[in-house]
DNA sequence: CTTATGTTTGAGTATATGCTCATATATAAA
DNA sequence: TTTATATATGAGCATATACTCAAACATAAG
């Protein structure tokens, strides 16, 4: 179905839901925050460090004899976790304990786990 | 700090807590799961359309007017988002229907909301 | 100071991903 | 059947990303 809309031709079936969507609709720049978010949390890498994580703070070194991977690649990784504040570093000497940075983080783990078990 | 632990020499500030980590994991398989469904909430079209469904189903044709993306991106889009469960379609005729496929996404939404608005 | 340890960073590389375009499929109408 | 509409799919391309390696940085110890 074609329709005349902000004076170019759109194909639209419900010109209601497309207005409506369209009033709903969150700030771009919020929407890549999010985006941005879930990226971070959808690597299995990451998630394995989020659910160590979650158990109590670890060092970069410890992650990554947990991992079995560089601490190189780990503190890649941490960067971006702590980008989008969902980890939280503390230095104590020449040692720097990550954290989970607010409860947001162990929520949306248990939900995504809640999601793929059923 | 250099340990030996399972023949193999491996750098750890904690043994303990690595061990901890260790034990408390969770397996492979599962995490490539929540990987793969945080994966799809991680990108900014997939995240419009997820937040264009929570108000309501809605078919190809009109999220792809919505997003200004071709039929052909939506679709790809979809697929991926149906692969993880997290949309159902619905047919009616020619017209297929999207929907959230269960709370779960909604719920991760607004919690995801939550933390980038803080 | 020099040396060692823990972590970070930048470049390089192989793979993954989001789109476009062309084509295929499915249902409906003529 | 032929034609149209709504959606799906595969190939191709440009960008993003997860790792490795080498080097830098930061704190501590000699």
């Amino acid at each position: 179905m074609l329709l005349e809309e902000d004076g170019c031709r759109v194909r639209v079936v419900h010109l209601d839901r497309v207005k409506r969507a369209r009033n709903e609709a969150i700030p771009d720049s919020e929407m890549e925050r999010l985006a941005l978010t879930f990226k971070v949390l959808g690597d299995p890498t990451r998630l394995k460090i989020f659910v160590a994580l979650s158990g109590g703070e670890m060092c970069v070194c410890d992650l990554a004899a947990h991992l079995g991977l560089s601490e190189s690649a780990v503190s890649h990784q941490l960067r971006r976790m702590r980008e989008q504040a969902l980890v939280r570093p503390r230095r104590e000497g020449q040692v720097l304990y990550y954290a989970l940075d607010d409860g947001h983080v162990a929520e949306l783990l248990r939900l995504g786990l809640e999601h793929v078990r059923e």
